[in-house]
DNA sequence: CTGAAAGCGCTTACAG
DNA sequence: CTGAAAGCGCTTACAG
């Protein structure tokens, strides 16, 4: 099926050419004659002959890997993030010519990307999540090594992609309060996600923007909510207190949400309205969402890789690139008829 | 911070010995001084060396990567499941100085797969998913390349892990009848998957266990359902027939039953049973569910990278190992009250 | 336009 | 116990 680990050496001999000549036809480096070439491409051709690419990178001194560094602890909401982000990651990779290097991490133990690092695998990395004190990232920066970081961060000299959160927040947000809600509140996961502190932000410059609480708008923030029940206490209050509108961060909170709103029986539809960030498909057949937003995570991914390549193409990178984002608006109340709305971007 | 790129060559100078000595040193291969050994162990210590493990690998034609192979299209219904495989993977792989190298394809493209190995940037792989006539199996299968599958298949060759899917069918379905279940309908995905055969056996077994139609058990078998409606379609139809119990092969499924029934306002608490494969998180708080199995998927990956390794190693490994199970009763109507009950496993 | 040679960082017979 | 040398498969100045 395939030659017995053919090498430049063998197609040199079999040529009667240098390995050099054989390199450069190939390479397209360095100057060659055209017969000379077309001899060794047709040969490689018909030999199925594919450099080993190890070999190429010790002599360049790389590795043509780049190193993506997932969370290993679970997180339903962000599963489908994750998957979507690593498709983007390895296609773009792909494309160059670049491989993925998986590393998983978790909040105590960074080993798989210090030893990935360490010995010398990878050309760079990709983070896919950071914290507010994030450790991969703070060992990262103590390297030499490039790296880019998918989500906002604190740390001014990092590069990073991220998708427009604030914007996104304050839009919804916007939208919303304009449509004569009073009493909004804000349901958000783990504070040491820069992402966590991004939407909340947004979701103040909307109440600013709206004139506050001398509008009479009255805001609620529950932050750090980890599972249904805590989701289910935080809903039975905000309900008590005659909250109109609730926004989730992520659509497992908003699910977990939806769930509390119907085992209180206390929602007739429109009553309590629901919009969450995301738009996955757990969401789907929710006739109480009234709003949410789109990310196109994948092209989130695959910019964070194409960035890391021309930082390792030694090109010059903006520091922080923002990606856009749909606000989807559905029928206020009821069962939303035909699809959703998708409404304006941003930048 | 880092001495900068220190080699063996670097080491063998400081400390007046040849290269071949500090190798030996670090390898613990062939015969070397104590005293010796110590000073480099010493020097390589404090300058914090580490070595290359590209150019370890060039030298004796290894790479140290293992591929992984994750399907690119989406399906939440598996999501967890490959995080946990990945993670399985990713800690056997770390612990014996592996790396994992991601790759994504899809049913049409295995593009990503076949640069991977052709590149000769991994020395084994691993298939975290398996089709009926699957084409990332096929290409490996026409390779000099050890890999193991993950799920059963057909392939009497392949070295494969699995959780054992029939049994844990069989005794689900087993417990279900013997409870007094006579009309019971099972609905499945996508049947090209072995995994949804397997399952489709082991239901039957249990059938044909109790008696079968002789004994007055009616089933019903409703394959290929990809999506919500489908599944709202199904359960439809089942609700006519006057169907009691319905197994469900993975949670996304699951939950899309569940919704349905409950949408059509058809289900009072006991009415109709609902069995479910896995016990993700997405089913939490469902009450109508009546018994689900569960498996150590991280488990499942670790598994199987270890026996991958242990045929780059050159040892004999068995041809299709089965990993067990765990079948969870809950209360069969109304609210559970506290936990699942937990009972026996298999193998 | 082409090639001989040194080099990437490591390993491993083969001698001593 | 230790080292000189060849080799892994490729690239790249340096000469010609």
């Amino acid at each position: 099926m395939e030659e017995k680990n053919l090498t430049i050496g063998d197609i040199a001999q079999a040529l009667q050419v240098s390995k050099t000549t054989v390199s450069r036809a190939m390479s397209g480096k360095g100057r060659i004659g055209e017969e000379t070439r077309r001899r060794v491409l047709e040969y490689v051709e018909a030999h199925h002959y594919s450099p080993n690419v190890i070999a190429q990178g010790l002599a360049q001194n790389k590795t043509f890997n780049i190193g993506m560094v997932l969370p290993g602890d679970y997180n339903i909401a962000e599963l489908s993030f994750f998957q979507k982000c690593m498709l983007g990651i390895s296609r773009a990779a792909s494309q160059a010519g670049y491989d993925v290097l998986l590393t998983m991490v978790t909040e105590d133990d960074i080993s798989q990307l210090e030893r990935a690092v360490t010995n010398h695998k990878v050309d760079g990395v990709i983070l896919t999540r950071t914290l507010v004190e994030d450790a991969p990232m703070r060992y990262l920066g103590g390297k030499e090594l490039p790296f880019v970081a998918i989500g906002s961060t604190d740390d001014s000299e990092a590069v990073q992609v991220d998708n427009d959160h604030r914007s996104a927040c304050r839009e919804l947000t916007g939208r919303l309060l304009e449509r004569g809600v009073h009493r909004i509140a804000l349901i958000g996961g783990d504070e040491r996600f820069v992402v966590t502190n991004s939407r909340l932000l947004g979701f103040r410059d909307a109440l600013e923007a709206q004139g506050g609480e001398d509008a009479g708008l009255r805001a609620d923030v529950t932050l750090n909510v980890g599972n249904a029940e805590e989701a289910e206490r935080a809903v039975e209050r905000l309900v008590r207190e005659g909250t109109e509108c609730i926004v989730c961060m992520d659509d497992f909170l908003c699910e977990c949400v939806l769930n509390a709103l119907r085992t209180d029986r206390v929602n007739t539809p429109g009553q309590i309205r629901v919009a969450s960030f995301y738009d996955s498909a757990v969401l789907e057949n929710r006739p109480t969402l009234v709003a949410s937003i789109r990310f196109d995570v994948e092209t989130l991914g695959k910019k964070a890789c194409e960035l890391l390549l021309r930082i390792l193409n030694s090109e010059a990178v903006e520091r922080r690139t923002l990606l856009g984002y749909e606000v989807c608006m559905r029928e206020s109340a009821g069962r939303a008829e035909g699809r959703a709305i998708p409404e304006s971007g941003a930048r």
